[in-house]
DNA sequence: ACTATATACCTAGTCATTCAAGGTATTGCG
DNA sequence: CGCAATACCTTGAATGACTAGGTATATAGT
């Protein structure tokens, strides 16, 4: 049968990831203590749902991982390149639209 | 084991919904239209989400339910009561802290 | 009279996203 | 040595949202 669009509200995690990723490299373990962080504690995820996003992300071709040895431990560290850019700003500006259409909601009056 | 909390984007429909009952009293095919008008188009959700919604918020003793006549056609009408203003209260709190906490990711420099 | 469109309700089945909960391995601390 | 933190990962279940149907009445067109 029909297959599904994705529901309207996800990507948020992916926004967040990419957002992050373009002001500097980061591993995954730190995007999720990073994300805590940034949100003042507003939007956790967790590690089961940032790894699959990343490793999705970069088959996708949106993002590029590097190993690096850093203490005697392995990171893998994710940054954007072009087609993660491009992917980003359509995000942003659907998440944009959907926030703004919620507030029109809660400003609506009686209505038209 | 372990049982899922709720998707930390979810219950917006609900969001959506308890608000425009909050202003008036409104059957399920009308909010389908409602929605796509107030949002812009931004968001729209079809029958299959709100009827369910409407079902499970009026179970929940959020809603009340009353079937009207109109021109020989049947209408649901509902109506928030306490428990239901008390609800799009508290969603209302929770998509706020969400909203912010993307809005602060977007706004945070090279970070601390 | 027939047909199509709009109104108005509803549900079943499928899919994707998210979640909790694990597992592996290394480092550093008490 | 044991425990917590770091750092990677995956599996399986729960949940929500989507498509796609189905029923029935009214209205407008042909």
């Amino acid at each position: 049968m029909g297959q599904s669009n994705p529901p309207f509200m996800s990507g948020v995690p992916e926004l967040l990831l990419l957002r992050l990723l373009e002001q500097q490299e980061m591993y995954g373990y730190e995007l999720v203590k990073r994300i805590r962080l940034v949100t003042g504690e507003a939007i956790s995820l967790g590690e089961g749902v940032i790894y699959p996003v990343l490793h999705s992300l970069e088959r996708n071709g949106a993002l590029r991982a590097r190993r690096k040895k850093v203490d005697g431990r392995t990171r893998v560290y994710y940054s954007l390149n072009a087609k993660g850019r491009k992917r980003l700003d359509r995000l942003q500006t659907e998440w944009h639209r959907i926030q703004s259409g919620i507030t029109a909601a809660f400003e609506a009056p009686g209505n038209a």
